[in-house]
DNA sequence: ATATATACATAGGTTTATTATGTATATATT
DNA sequence: AATATATACATAATAAACCTATGTATATAT
């Protein structure tokens, strides 16, 4: 997933709703391209990755899917179902304290 | 390692070596027991995680080991080998980035 | 003609941590 | 005296997550 980096390890979930949540609908290749422009290439989201994560939210249920057809190439879009908005509400919120206590485990943190 | 997360994965050799460079030396059941204070006892790291960390870590030339005999019990001190001091501080460098792209990746950063 | 970008997908392997054990002593509780 | 909990180490089996590599296919740029 990333260039050098084992951390993303258990974050990708929570990416890619957080993703959904503010898009409406992406589609996967969509996904890569925008993690490595926010991150500016620092984190490059490999398909090996992606594809069977958005398998899985969708085995879930926490996402929905259309296909459609563009330049004679498949898109499968992707958005969040009820349970995914909910989700993601957790998952932010799970991703907030797990930065906290990272912080504070690392004293990476100014004051509580 | 957490009671309910799975983000903490890939950090583990970060907060061990981060621990045992602010504290000289310490043993496996003080730094299990340090993490449970510093966090409230939100994140439990077990024995089956721990253990094998530390071993690994060994194993890798960045700890060092010297061995006690306490109560009539072993106690194991692990501390910083001259390359465990240098490995820390690039591990905090890419903590850092870690958790400044998470936060850009879930927008939890208020600005740039 | 070839390489790169777009767009999907899966198989095999590695790493990491969890759960479950196991050994052993000391202390607190019933 | 018996039992539970705390201290202190360790490893085996399993599960989860991701990476690398591979595969298919079309469009565009060189």
């Amino acid at each position: 997933m990333a260039i050098n980096n084992e951390l993303f390890k258990g974050t990708l979930q929570t990416i890619i709703l957080n993703l959904l949540s503010e898009n409406e609908r992406m589609y996967g290749y969509e996904i890569t391209q925008k993690v490595k422009f926010i991150t500016q290439g620092e984190l490059l989201l490999k398909e090996g990755a992606l594809y069977p994560a958005l398998h899985k939210l969708e085995a879930d249920g926490l996402l929905e899917t259309s296909t459609e057809i563009v330049d004679n190439r498949v898109r499968k879009y992707y958005s969040l179902s009820k349970d995914g908005e909910k989700k993601v509400i957790s998952k932010l919120q799970e991703a907030k304290e797990f930065i906290s206590q990272l912080q504070l485990l690392l004293n990476l943190k100014p004051a509580s």
